[in-house]
DNA sequence: CACCCCATTGATATCGTTGTCAAAGAACAT
DNA sequence: ATGTTCTTTGACAACGATATCAATGGGGTG
């Protein structure tokens, strides 16, 4: 049978609610006491039960990400991130994939959270750039932090980073490279991150007293194909871009892909550039220029937040940006 | 404040022990007993509370997947198919990354379980191939359902793919395209998978009357760089394969990286095979020619039998292999 | 010295379930 | 009619923690 409270209070010889309040470290206790009772607790390894933790106390010690089919290499740095800031915490993870086009999604998520009283959210794009979806999750209080919201709520917890600097960064790159015809691919439109990045792209081409060519700017969706497809269009105009910046690079990958079929070889003929620095960035034959967004951190952070929110210490830990860092590769030559 | 067991046995007019017999699918409930409670249970909207559950019954209606690194997309893929697994069953998904290296692997999964009271696990390679670890949670009690294991234990719950198989067609494919120069790259040692392929690739050349030659098998490792060191490794023999196979879609894709800084074409100069079609078999050009797992809906059945284990309905639903397909495309050329 | 205050501590109720065990009543055999 | 067995049901304890509130005692104040 395992070590309860009451064992450690017997040894320690105190009352189980003096084991709790130092197990809780709560105020009020004296210091030798607390030493006792600590001496006990180390003696017979007593672990609190979290289901009597739970139930008592109504907190589950878990947290939940939420998601909604992204890149599975973001998924899984994200993940790893959240894991690591949990460790040694008592919280743990668990994961929900969500619909974010669902209607009951509200109503589903509001159920999952009471139903294993789920004591916080990390929501990630494309469901942290639904307003109403996180004024649901406040009205009935539920504690949430945001990885990369649209608005970023000074009331709020989120974390963010600087897409919009990176993507002027980058573009700027690519200009001081030789480039003036620049293509862009956009993201799927429900992320904020889409716009942040095209607004980058579009303020330092015309900061360098670039025209917007419609032409060579075409919607996508962060997925390969839609990179592909876009690919296909551009490459189907009559004057063809020296470069193109893809707002993701598995879009980057997709066009890449599409220009080598059309028998041309990048970047000889077509310098490119991706965003996020996924695995495939430098599993492709050329390696993709990129911005390197540090994901894991961001996640870690956000899972942070929270935690320092339940235990109090809401003062420490407070919402960020995360810078990117721009990685340049074979992808991007200079004309 | 939300609905217990007491307002459903209040309004059923019964004890509140009788509606806990209804809604556990007891036996010895008078049918019109429990007609009435069900009614009741529906018309409160009655949720039970599932620490109070746990607490008393030492269930935590939750399953954990452990992992150590794996690919991404694998991951994903696993989590999406216990996800799916799991709804509408009541169990829940937590997730635990170990290092399979660590000493104190065993103590610390032991003890994570232990104090989640977690009620079952469900473990991918390379966990899955260290005999000793689930020796050990078999005399620590603990139940759980494994990933493609090294060892079929018809008494353990477990979901394999056929590895071998899979590698011996698609080693004959290649070798009806023409091919006697056939190298191949073995995957992670620690995992079974690895040289239940690597044997499939032998006999299948065996059988066909080719000759090995070790000068083109490499050890890898299952990532990107230790393919793309093999590839650089054998495009330093004096002759060089006509065809690659690698156990892995990452290391052929590392292959194709290392060919094509050399100047070489694919499938022009080297045809390559991968295994696994994950993301990147298709997102580089030429597409890979690969062999597909049902990796979603292998990990499904992992937590299907794991929760029909728990359920009592262990007859229904067993341990089960699952066949793989060939796909064939465009990085494979005939001679 | 009497008084009050505040820090410390403990006895006991409580959270919402399931487990134990016994009672009540129906069914059947004698 | 009586005894036996089986089905159905409920009263109450128990799980292992936290919450409430009162008791204790040392220190400061007038």
């Amino acid at each position: 049978m395992a070590v309860t409270i009451k064992d450690v209070s017997k040894d320690a010889d105190v009352s189980i609610k003096t084991v709790s309040r130092v197990i809780n470290n709560e105020a009020n206790v004296a210091e030798a006491t607390k030493k006792k009772v600590l001496a006990s607790v180390k003696k017979l390894g007593f672990k609190p039960n979290k289901s009597a933790q739970s139930l008592r106390s109504k907190k589950s010690y878990m947290l939940a990400l939420l998601y909604d089919n992204p890149n599975k290499s973001y998924l899984a740095d994200v993940q790893s991130g959240i894991f690591n800031a949990c460790k040694n915490t008592g919280y743990n993870l668990v994961i929900q994939e969500c619909d974010y086009k669902s209607s009951k999604l509200k109503t589903d998520i509001i159920e999952f959270v009471e139903n294993f009283k789920i004591d916080g959210l990390i929501v990630t794009p494309p469901l942290s750039d639904m307003e109403d979806f996180l004024e649901e999750l406040e009205e009935n209080q539920i504690d949430y932090s945001v990885i990369a919201p649209s608005t970023m709520n000074p009331e709020s917890l989120y974390v963010s980073s600087n897409d919009y600097e990176a993507a002027y960064t980058l573009t700027s790159e690519i200009i001081k490279h030789g480039h003036k015809d620049i293509g862009f691919i956009k993201g799927h439109p429900k992320h904020s991150a889409s716009h942040l990045r095209f607004n980058g792209y579009l303020d330092a081409i015309k900061n360098h007293g670039i025209k917007r060519n419609d032409q060579w700017i075409k919607q996508g969706n962060f997925s390969f194909k839609s990179g592909f497809d876009a690919g296909v269009e551009i490459f189907h105009s009559k004057k063809i871009p020296t470069a193109i910046f893809a707002s993701n690079d598995s879009m980057a990958a997709g066009i890449m892909k599409s220009a080598q079929m059309k028998g041309m070889q990048v970047p000889q003929d077509l310098s490119l550039a991706g965003f996020d620095d996924s695995p495939i960035a430098h599993q492709i034959w050329p390696a993709l220029t990129t911005v390197k967004q540090p994901v894991e951190k961001m996640a870690a952070h956000a899972a942070k937040i929270l935690i320092a929110k339940f235990d109090g210490l809401a003062e420490k830990t407070k919402s960020k940006e995360f810078k990117s860092d721009l990685i340049v590769r074979e992808s991007l030559r200079s004309l």
